[in-house]
DNA sequence: TTGGATAGTCCGATTACTTCA
DNA sequence: GGTGAAGTAATCGGACTATCC
């Protein structure tokens, strides 16, 4: 039914290893599998694009790894305590058969007759759409419970919801708001360091552009290379692992030893390429969640 | 065991209302 | 007081899973 997405899937993944695994190493990894095997339930979104091909880091768990409203430790143990499996409903893995459910399904019902929101008032038979603001109070309330798991079963949206004499079906649309809003402000938090990471391979890739330039024209020229400055160089000396920089006063061997034919060498000290990735520091950013009006 | 029906949730997009400058 | 922008509660439709029969 779902998978209408078989082609080749291009998704770039940035983010930091789940909660379940404790590495904190960010990463960036451009992964070339087909999206509908990474994800058979979605159509592709932007938030796709970002989905790691672990299976244990769906977007949620990278919007929990990344995360700005810095879900806390239990929400990755959350399924396993609640017995909640599915990614997709909460209510479809509840404990307990649909038999059962129905009393809950009853409850909700008779939550829906008996409760009106939070204050006044004429909410009952009125047909049109108002909107109700909620009270500081249960804003903070309802946040709360989201910065400790972002979704609920029915059991806690029935308690939260006769706890803030809500419907349940206010909590409920409140928390898909929530997570929509979660979500679009992740992504501009991403799409902005994605911008910068690119600004600095543009950055880095013109700079080696300029080296390969420079190296020619020397190689081109040997008798100038006398007396030139080297160009600015780092290179790591693979039996010490450390960073030379060509531009110290005892570069210059190190470059004439990269420019040397390799054949005159049994064992050419090659340079060994920097990562890249290295010179661009990535930062794990936090914001705080949007303060909820009321 | 299989498959259709049903119920419930999720998400993305959108609408409609409220608040504020 | 009128207005536009921003924020957000609510709705809609499609996709999905779990359960029942």
């Amino acid at each position: 039914m779902g998978d209408k997405n078989d082609g080749l899937g291009l998704s770039l993944s940035l983010g930091y290893a789940t909660q379940r695994n404790h590495h904190q190493q960010p990463s960036l990894k451009l992964n070339l599998m087909p999206l509908a095997s990474q994800n058979k339930h979605k159509k592709p979104s932007w938030t796709d694009l970002f989905q790691s091909p672990d299976r244990t880091c769906d977007t949620r768990l990278f919007q929990r790894g990344l995360d700005m409203n810095r879900v806390p430790a239990a929400v990755a143990d959350y399924d396993d305590e609640t017995g909640v499996s599915s990614p997709n409903s909460t209510l479809s893995s509840f404990s307990g058969k649909r038999s059962e459910r129905k009393q809950i399904g009853e409850e909700t019902e008779a939550e829906r007759a008996s409760c009106s929101r939070g204050s006044d008032d004429e909410d009952g038979g009125d047909a049109s759409r108002k909107k109700l603001r909620l009270s500081k109070e249960q804003s903070s309330v309802l946040e709360e419970n989201f910065k400790e798991h972002n979704t609920l079963n029915p059991k806690e949206k029935l308690a939260l919801a006769k706890q803030l004499n809500l419907r349940p079906r206010q909590v409920e649309v409140w928390f898909q708001n929530r997570r929509a809003r979660t979500k679009l402000k992740q992504t501009e938090v991403d799409c902005e360091y994605l911008k910068r990471f690119c600004e600095n391979l543009t950055e880095e890739n013109r700079r080696l552009l300029k080296e390969v330039q420079e190296l020619r024209a020397l190689k081109l020229s040997p008798q100038l290379y006398m007396h030139m400055n080297p160009p600015t160089t780092l290179t790591m000396c693979p039996s010490c692992k450390r960073v030379v920089s060509s531009a110290s006063s005892s570069s210059a061997a190190v470059v004439s030893s990269a420019l040397a034919p390799i054949a005159s060498n049994p064992q050419p000290q090659r340079p060994v390429p920097i990562n890249p990735w290295a010179a661009t520091p990535i930062h794990h950013r936090t914001f705080d969640a949007p303060a909820s009006s009321s």
